[in-house]
DNA sequence: GCATTAACCACAG
DNA sequence: CTGTGGTTAATGC
């Protein structure tokens, strides 16, 4: 069985592993397809596997004192649950699929022998954890200094720029999952995009969104 | 004081 | 699940 070798969704680190790496991989994985809602991880379960999101779009989230809060949203190829497999024994946050996603389960044991003895492989996903560090150094710099608007804005364009490469996009989220995302209230969330869209930023239709000025929504995610 | 921002509540589609 | 209006509190001139 050669399956992980002939991934066309390989992470990185991956595609450092050689054929008979590979192979094992193949032998201690399995693949699931979630659908939109579904939970792929579980906040305070145990985490016994090695979660790879090779493609889709989820949510990071956990349950904070007052309400959920979504941590943020990810893309495939990824791993999903790093910083819990090795820094904890257990889940410290819950994945959810936002969009049909296509998940691998890699069995923890074989993982780690990768780990130890291909360094190539693990100086890969080193740089993934750390870009992945650095991305939450800036989201959380963001999240407590911009405004309503700002953050609205920013994540607007994350979504058009980096998730679909369109202005012309279909939100993944409601507006009170927004609001969780950029600590806002829900009323604030519609009230801000109505704003947008009554100041020809942007045009509403439901979920779906069209980015008509996109000069404006940057220099409101800049200073707002 | 006065303006701005945003949360909370209520109520209507 | 959303959008809007009224109200209230905090913050900054």
């Amino acid at each position: 069985m050669d399956i992980c070798k002939f991934c066309h969704h390989k992470s990185k680190a991956s595609e450092k592993l050689n054929d008979s790496e590979l192979s094992l991989q193949s032998e201690n994985c399995a693949e699931y397809r979630f659908k939109k809602g579904d939970i792929i991880i579980r906040q305070g379960a145990l985490s016994s596997n090695v979660i790879f999101l090779r493609e889709g779009l989820v949510k990071l989230h956990m349950t904070g004192p007052l309400h959920e809060q979504i941590i943020k949203i990810t893309y495939g190829p990824a791993y999903l649950g790093l910083p819990s497999t090795f820094g904890d024994k257990y889940n410290h946050y819950s994945v959810t699929a936002i969009e049909e996603s296509l998940v691998c389960f890699i069995d923890l044991s074989t993982f780690r022998t990768f780990v130890k003895n291909n360094p190539d492989f693990t100086y890969q996903l080193m740089i993934e954890l750390c870009v992945n560090e650095l991305d939450s150094y800036h989201r959380c710099v963001s999240r407590t200094q911009k405004q309503v608007s700002g953050g609205l804005a920013e994540n607007l364009l994350f979504f058009a720029d980096t998730i679909y490469h369109s202005n012309k996009f279909e939100l993944p989220l409601n507006r009170e999952e927004i609001g969780n995302l950029i600590d806002a209230s829900r009323e604030s969330v519609s009230r801000t995009l109505s704003n947008f869209h009554d100041e020809g930023i942007i045009k509403i239709e439901n979920k779906k969104i069209t980015i008509i000025d996109k000069e404006r929504l940057r220099l409101i995610s800049q200073y707002g």
